[in-house]
DNA sequence: CGCATATTCAACCAAACGGTTGACGATCCG
DNA sequence: CGGATCGTCAACCGTTTGGTTGAATATGCG
């Protein structure tokens, strides 16, 4: 279940979470190990990542003592999708660019 | 002049906001003609417009009274490109696909 | 000029945000 | 058992956010 895009664009919105985000890129990890990196108190990561879980951006799994944090892409792609409304970067029609470039490459070949 | 990925994420992470850019991708608009479809006050209007343009995801500009908005595509990518790194969603690389179908389109031609 | 239109400014408000500290509940381990 | 580790909860605090209203500032126009 992913959630909104206020709510994803929220959690992107702090650099804490989009840099806890690119760390979970590497592999899961435990919230301590998470925080370590950062200036701030154990609880303050612990809400950042109550947020980025909210939002879909990761998952949270308990073993044991441990709360597992893992990056799921599904909610970015949410947003990602939503952006490709915007601007020149839309994903191509496929079909369309390949008969544009056949027409240019047979074009060529003719000369 | 982008501005950073807290100031983009944040700006996209209302839905009056989006609705703006959704609206500004069909033309350029007013300050009050943006604001038609809302319930809120102009003013809370024109401070989203600004919140917009701080992020550079709209310009605007005054020709006599009317201040004019205008969709910025390159802040929106800025956010789109950090988020390529995430997940299985990435742009394609125009160049090497345009050399594949090339190299495929030449063989058929070959045959 | 004088009025209407377009937009922003300023003050205010309640709610959410991002951080702190300290206490608490689980779990592991000697 | 008892101590250490992992993590969250609760209360608190200052700042930011998203909205309001009313006044102010241009600009256009008859």
């Amino acid at each position: 279940m992913t959630a909104s895009l206020d709510i994803i664009f929220s959690a992107l919105a702090d650099p804490t979470r989009r840099a806890i985000l690119a760390m979970l890129l590497e592999d899961d990890m435990a919230v301590t190990d998470v925080a370590a990196p950062f200036q701030m108190s154990l609880a303050a990561i612990s809400k950042h990542l109550t947020i980025l879980a909210e939002a879909s951006l990761i998952t949270q799994e308990k073993r044991g003592r441990i709360n597992w944090c893992k990056l799921e892409p599904d909610a970015m792609r949410e947003a990602f999708v939503w952006m490709q409304s915007f601007g020149q970067f839309q994903l191509l029609d496929l079909d369309a660019f390949e008969r544009f470039i056949a027409a240019e490459l047979t074009g060529e070949i003719l000369d």
